[in-house]
DNA sequence: CGGAAGATCCACT
DNA sequence: GTGGATCTTCCGA
């Protein structure tokens, strides 16, 4: 059997499954972005899945839907982007049926291609610490220039898409409570952010290694 | 129409 | 570990 490309596109069937199923399948995935001519390409360590409805930490709780959230109710396979704290974007991919609202948020990724043009899209102040380029959710947007240009688009063509890459096997997947959710009562020790076991570009120190 | 909060990051103590 | 940056979005009045 002749082996897959680790740059070929992960069809829309690949996102159209519950929201858990895909956070867990996308790491070690490739998040490729291209840039100027160049390929950038960051795989995947650390996900969180966002449920909808049901989720009092997801956008789209309880069916709230406005402008800023409209793309997460599109169907599995689209990208949802968002602004936040007046300064950073995020990046997720939608999950499930269309009207859902689920989504799967890319918290982390570690550089395979392209690095040095992502130090650079990284600069604030001061270089980025070595080794952190794209180790949290606005952290992983700056490194590949994502921003709202890219809401609504279809993640397995154009500029930015998410391939085939390296999966990881089951027992090299951890679970824990998602990153920042503290005001979402019940649903904030739901353990849907996952990780790849002992990677060092996740964006958080792992809590517990059961 | 105003206020408050936010799926974050950085700098400093 | 704490606080500030920074501004869009949203909800309640």
């Amino acid at each position: 059997m002749r082996p897959v490309s680790p740059f070929r596109p992960l069809p829309p069937s690949f996102y159209r499954r519950p929201a858990e199923a895909v956070a867990r399948g996308l790491l070690g995935r490739y998040l490729v972005r291209d840039l100027e001519g160049e390929r950038l390409v960051l795989r995947l360590v650390e996900t969180e899945a966002y449920l909808g409805g049901p989720d009092r930490a997801s956008h789209a709780w309880d069916g709230r839907r406005t402008p800023r959230n409209e793309s997460l109710y599109l169907a599995g396979g689209y990208a949802y982007v968002y602004f936040i704290y007046g300064m950073h974007f995020c990046l997720n991919a939608v999950t499930g049926e269309a009207g859902i609202g689920s989504a799967v948020l890319l918290r982390a990724g570690e550089p395979v291609e392209g690095e040095e043009q992502m130090v650079a899209n990284r600069a604030w102040k001061r270089s980025p610490r070595p080794g952190d380029l794209a180790g949290g959710p606005g952290k992983l947007c700056q490194a590949l220039r994502i921003d709202r240009a890219f809401d609504g688009t279809l993640l397995d063509r154009g500029p930015l898409r998410i391939t085939a890459g390296d999966p990881v096997p089951e027992e090299a997947v951890a679970a824990g409570p998602r990153i920042g959710v503290d005001y979402a009562g019940e649903a904030a020790a739901w353990p849907l952010r996952f990780a790849v076991r002992g990677n060092r570009h996740v964006s958080k120190p792992w809590p517990v290694a059961p």
